[in-house]
DNA sequence: CTTTTATATGTCTTGACAGGTATATGCTCA
DNA sequence: TGAGCATATACCTGTCAAGACATATAAAAG
């Protein structure tokens, strides 16, 4: 539509520590402004604020009722960062496989969860950060 | 100096376009200063600082090679903001069979791809943004 | 209709940070 | 040793966004 929004990134928008907070609670359910500003001890003005934030960059939607707005998540803005870690999720994961047969060297390595895969990966560890 | 660094979280770093653009850079294999600047055609002194702040965040880390620096990633930033998302995956992969579902309707329901695994999820949609 | 409750918006100030430019550091090679 | 390349840092400036506070809108209750 008319809007064509600075479209900034999803990163932007979760990089400030509020709105990750007031995300963090409507991932358990929809809330009120009132109740995000006393479960999160944030004015109010600052609430609407975040949330109309995130609101232009599609991380929520609101739904009128009476004369409070419930506020609940919407899924595309986390799909699009899920989508843009998952270039990386190949390499770490690979360290985590390290860090497990780490772990398995000092723990008795326990019949396979299930949960991740374990691959068949040598060497390459070892880097000064400085 | 002696500053405690100020510990942003690792969503405040990525929100940069430009140090976006070098760890997608460094995911495909690492680099020095010289090859980010030139692929990325951002003056040297732009990338060594977005590099610096990289690395003092953790994404990064640097080796020493003649006058050059390699760097490469490192995977626990990686992985905490994963973490993070972890509450929300819950939330949204039943947002995405539910499309899933919408589109088989549409189109023909083709022999499972074997790729998102399709659960037995009713209920809960529509809403009003405004 | 007036008051109260719930939420949104406007204004101002302040701080953080990215870009640009100049310069410092450090390594290599002649 | 000095020249040249690669990288880091210092300084300045403009921009943008969050916090604080006041106020506007709007629905409900009385």
């Amino acid at each position: 539509m008319a809007y064509i929004k600075s479209m900034e990134s999803a990163f932007q928008i979760v990089a400030e520590p509020n709105r990750r907070a007031i995300l963090s609670l409507l991932a358990l359910s929809q809330h009120s402004v009132g109740e995000i500003e006393r479960q999160l001890h944030m004015p109010q003005p600052a609430v609407s604020k975040h949330l109309r934030v995130l609101r232009e960059a599609g991380f929520v939607e609101s739904m009128v009722d009476a004369q409070r707005r419930l506020y609940r998540l919407r899924p595309e803005p986390f799909q699009e960062m899920e989508a843009w870690l998952a270039q990386f999720r190949r390499f770490w994961s690979a360290h985590i496989d390290a860090l497990e047969r780490h772990l398995d060297r000092i723990d008795p390595p326990k019949p396979n969860h299930g949960k991740t895969r374990r691959r068949p990966n040598r060497g390459r560890d070892k880097g000064e950060t400085k």
